[in-house]
DNA sequence: CTGCACCCTGTAGTAACTACAGGGTCAACA
DNA sequence: TGTTGACCCTGTAGTTACTACAGGGTGCAG
């Protein structure tokens, strides 16, 4: 395969991405269906590239399928519409706080268990109750 | 429904979880069967909310189904030696290092692109752009 | 010309729920 | 006493975002 194309399995390699997620992102219309060689082969230009990348960046990040699906619309669509994406970027950072605030609360548990136990209070690792406050949360 | 008894709506009140979700914990092992009112309703105690609640937190906090039976296991078997539920829980410990690691970064991304695509002038947005480096992670 | 790595389609499996369908139970209210 | 209406039951099938085959074709190196 010569010049600017590439093969599926390129564009696996150079995004880090399964070959069978790429035909998945075309199936579900993420990706656009590329051009075939003769052997009926995928064959995926730069721009492909760089819509693979942003498309696996923003789900290492978080996002949901469909929120990037909306993410690659308002680009596309080259207009102002950073509002939007604004929108849901924040959305998302408000969910990712909330978690990290639980994750450091878990650590100071679990720590606070390890120390316990490592003293060799044995019987006293009451994990459930010192994680399992009954404030209900959401 | 007297007493400390609770049904299954009152559990999924408790804690935030569909009904069908409590059902499906028991299904897999997670949550114990629970006895059984005169009409067929599940009649669940107070262990089972604590149970839950923190179920649903360590869910919350991205740890897999098999990770919470773990973390379960932690507290259900207390007749276990100091040292071994100390080896444990320090593995959770790292894992939980991990995820904190893991989400600061997110939020820092998150907010570099709030704040790039927010207050940036309308119409000079390029988060596409900026979250499609050609630099494949992993 | 024969391996072998790679590609193709299609289907089915996974995790962790979530949503019905079709029916039973229970407390309240007229 | 009867009848709503909210709740419960089991069982099955759908969802999301992949992932893993099966069964077969392509392309290049030796």
């Amino acid at each position: 395969m010569s010049s600017g194309v590439l093969t599926i399995g390129d564009l696996s390699k150079a995004t880090g991405t399964k070959v069978e997620t790429i035909r998945y992102y075309e199936r579900i219309g993420l990706l656009p269906a590329p051009d075939r060689t003769s052997g009926n082969y995928r064959a995926y230009g730069k721009s492909d590239l760089g819509r693979l990348s942003f498309i696996r960046r923003a789900r290492d990040l978080g996002f949901g399928l469909e929120q990037v699906r909306e993410l690659l619309g308002l680009s596309d669509q080259k207009q102002r519409s950073c509002e939007a994406v604004d929108v849901i970027a924040r959305d998302h950072l408000a969910d990712v706080d909330r978690k990290l605030a639980d994750l450091k609360a878990l650590r100071r548990e679990l720590d606070s268990i390890i120390r316990r136990c490592g003293r060799g209070t044995i019987g006293e690792c009451r994990i459930i109750e010192a994680l399992a406050p009954i404030d209900p949360r959401h």
